[in-house]
DNA sequence: GAATATTAGTTGTTTTTGTAACTAACAAGG
DNA sequence: CCTTGTTAGTTACAAAAACAACTAATATTC
């Protein structure tokens, strides 16, 4: 059987770009998951409102590239457990401002230290110019940049 | 003062790698999707099979490190379309050796001649040097090194 | 200022996935 | 051989994701 000229499977980005992400995911998902209960949706959920301060769903899906109804199930599962507040806007009343609540503070600030730690480890198999290059590169990959 | 040092959330490795990987699968998707009504795990069987020849449900899972149940379905789809066919093997006859049928290989060709085109369409975005590295990277990340 | 279209978010239904338990074949160890 | 353990693959059931249809509020248009 003729050797396969030059392109393998292991080499087209979009399947290595899925499992590198599956696999660089597993360990922290185990810690968001068995350790706090929470889904993918709802950490990131509670990244967003910690990291860049109180917002709508709309707004989180935007940035998170997420559909809404992900967001929203992710919202009544955090509001449900008391991690984040919903109040209805003043200024348009269909949409709700979503908030941290000091629980939610609390387990936002725990999981971040832990994804810190853990971004760095991953970093650690780079030499500090290829972690800045391998992630303009996702970037642009993932649209954040346009 | 800045309250939130450097760490950001566009940065956390694990988000970012599904972010590009989510982003750069869609195009790509909608294709093996919408024009050949396969599944994600279903082109994933498909190519490896077409591309390192015929083999095991198990090897395609340990290649693919994919879970065997998983495989097991992409399997029975497949078969079902006639796209492979699946021998019980004389040695072990657990086990079935699988095989893609004629119309397996032409679906295959196509699909594979896509992924060429786009692979290299992605590629576009970076210098020769950069989507080595990037791949470089990205095996590392995915274990595939190991 | 009604009539129509959009938008924020939710709910219901269908697919797909994850997990566990299962069958059937094989592998040792005694 | 025959008990015990392991392996290839399937099936059943629970969890999660995708998709479509919906409600209620706000914009737009004529």
């Amino acid at each position: 059987m003729a050797k396969n000229d030059e392109f393998d499977l292991q080499n087209f980005l979009p399947y290595l770009l899925n499992q590198a992400a599956e696999q660089s995911s597993l360990e922290f998902q185990r810690i968001y998951k068995d350790r706090y209960g929470l889904l993918r949706t709802e950490w990131r959920v509670l990244f967003h409102l910690g990291m860049y301060g109180d917002m709508t769903a709309k707004e989180i899906g935007a940035r998170a590239m997420t559909h809404k109804t992900k967001i929203s199930r992710a919202v009544s599962r955090l509001a449900q457990r008391r991690y984040i507040t919903r109040t209805r806007s003043e200024n348009d009343r269909r949409a709700e401002l979503l908030a941290l609540t000091p629980a939610g503070q609390g387990v936002y600030q725990e999981l971040r230290r832990i994804a810190e730690d853990y971004d760095a480890r991953l970093d650690r198999r780079f030499s500090r110019g290829e972690g800045v290059l391998l992630r303009m590169m996702l970037r642009r990959l993932a649209g954040l940049d346009d």
